[in-house]
RNA sequence: GACCCUAUCGUCCAGUGGCCUAGGACACCGCCCUUUCACGGCGGAUACACGGGUUCGAAUCCCGUUAGGGUCGCCA
């Protein structure tokens, strides 16, 4: 039989980074054995529904790479994939456990009866739990339809889960004490449970499973954040789960690969930014030129960056790629190469220009540099060497002015390389219009 | 409170009886590379919760304690 799992999350208009972990873990493992992936949206709670809630869903997953292979906008034999319009479904499996006399009401709300017994669940991750159900007090009869009609989570996540031939349930180990009444449901419905295999939690910075209100909790923080999503995906990746070999920096195909639940560890996991942040900008450094424009250039249209062409932009990018580790960063990083009139950092200008000499080396500098004939990175370092050496002074006594000239800015990309992408015409204006604006 | 899960550096992840005087990564602290900032390299500091067993031998197995988390909803 082919593997079928699914992530259902509930449209809250929030996509939890544990969500997105376990909708990953849920794709890999498809994926992995030739599966199917699929979306089920449990919107049970239907009024509170809204479009955004249902797009901020499917916007993060797409976002993270992962595409479901039955369920809204895929369509599959199995739907619909809105719990909201299921309703037929639920009310066939609900007729049948009447049917068997496994319900009966209580305040107008609807009750399984509980067989009472002990339940094991034999769980991919956790392992063989035994599950004492005998006693009513500490594990009440499961309510599964409210007085109005309207279902709860339990009983239509089992129905569901039933009629979409899912083989594996793989969800948050919050989930680990509701399965032996998930499981009481299945033999009433007279169906042998799927494969369980629980995750453990992520907790935030004080220990407790992370919420709304934590920074990074939610999956639009990294997207609006200049983040990679393939860094998302192999940091959230690495909470709970590794390739067990030290390797880190993996890409979604490699974890794809590597990924097996038996590798899933059982110890919650705490949140740190500080290593997602890290592994983003290893992401952004590796990736490919192409990649990386791609991703920048959301950031450049809303930053209102003129970068032009693509062709034009790209040796920009290309130079400054490996010191950017957020993509956010960027317009800040190439803002100057695209504006003429671009601002000087006082406090660069007080340590480069502002310096008895500065602008004097800088009239050699540009009366150098108007000779070279090949204006490409090594010649012009071997040019402004060989100035240095000419007139006696370290090459830093160039160096600095002409960055900040140039520029505006005491830190940027490697300036010989600056210096080829701003090309001829730009660089020696702008030492121009350093020499001009701060001679006086 | 009951039930369930967990317990290795501050954090994430290795380690499933001897190869561990416990390894990798992030963060931190030095140094080097680089006349920017990064990247990179080298080095440092920091952990097997505690107590009992089992064993020739335990981070690894068992029991207990403690601590943390989760679930007990007419939320999902």
């Amino acid at each position: 039989m082919s593997v079928r799992t699914r992530f259902a999350p509930s449209p809250t208009g929030y996509l939890h980074v544990g969500g997105a972990r376990t909708a990953l873990f849920n794709w890999f493992f498809a994926r992995k054995h030739g599966g199917t992936f699929i979306l089920r949206i449990e919107d049970t709670d239907a009024a509170r529904n809204t479009d955004a809630a249902y797009d901020v869903i499917y916007q993060g997953l797409r976002w993270l790479g992962l595409q479901w292979d039955e369920g809204p906008h895929a369509g599959g034999g199995y739907g619909p994939y809105f719990q909201s319009e299921r309703n037929a479904i639920y009310e066939k499996h609900f007729a049948a456990l009447e049917a068997k006399g496994c319900l009966y009401e209580d305040g107008g709300a609807i009750r399984f009866r509980s067989p009472r017994r002990t339940v094991v669940v034999e769980d991919l991750v956790c392992g063989r739990i035994a599950f004492d159900m005998s006693n009513p007090v500490t594990h009440p009869d499961m309510t599964i339809r409210r007085p109005d009609g309207s279902w709860i989570f339990h009983f239509v996540n089992v129905v569901d889960d039933i009629e979409m031939r899912l083989t594996h349930v793989i969800r948050g180990e919050d989930h680990l004490s509701n399965t032996p009444k998930h499981v009481e449901l299945y033999e009433a419905l007279g169906v042998k449970p799927p494969h369980f295999a629980h995750i453990p939690l992520i907790l935030n910075h004080e220990g407790k499973k992370l919420s709304k209100r934590d920074g990074g909790s939610s999956i639009t923080y990294f997207i609006d954040g200049g983040y990679a999503p393939e860094a998302v995906a192999n940091y959230i990746s690495l909470l709970g789960w590794s390739p067990k070999d030290n390797r880190e920096f993996l890409a979604l195909d490699e974890i794809r690969e590597l990924f097996a639940l038996e590798n899933i560890n059982r110890r919650s996991a705490i949140f740190d930014l500080d290593k997602c942040f890290w592994l983003n900008g290893q992401h952004l450094l590796h990736m490919s030129l192409d990649r990386f424009t791609d991703l920048a250039l959301p950031f450049l249209e809303k930053a209102g960056i003129a970068y032009g062409a693509r062709e034009a932009l790209q040796p920009v990018l290309a130079i400054v790629k490996p010191k950017v580790k957020h993509l956010s960063d960027i317009p800040d990083w190439i803002g100057y190469f695209f504006d003429d009139a671009y601002p000087f950092d006082p406090a660069a200008a007080d340590k480069a220009l502002r310096k008895p000499g500065a602008l004097e080396r800088l009239a050699q500098l540009k009366e150098a540099l108007a000779g070279v004939g090949d204006w490409t990175h090594p010649a012009l370092e071997e040019k402004l060497k060989e100035t240095a050496a000419t007139h006696g002074v370290k090459t830093g006594e160039f160096i600095h002015p002409a960055r900040v000239a140039v520029s505006g800015r005491a830190v940027g990309p490697g300036l010989y390389e600056m210096l080829e992408v701003l090309g001829r015409e730009r660089v020696l204006a702008r030492m121009d219009r350093a020499i001009a604006e701060f001679g006086a």
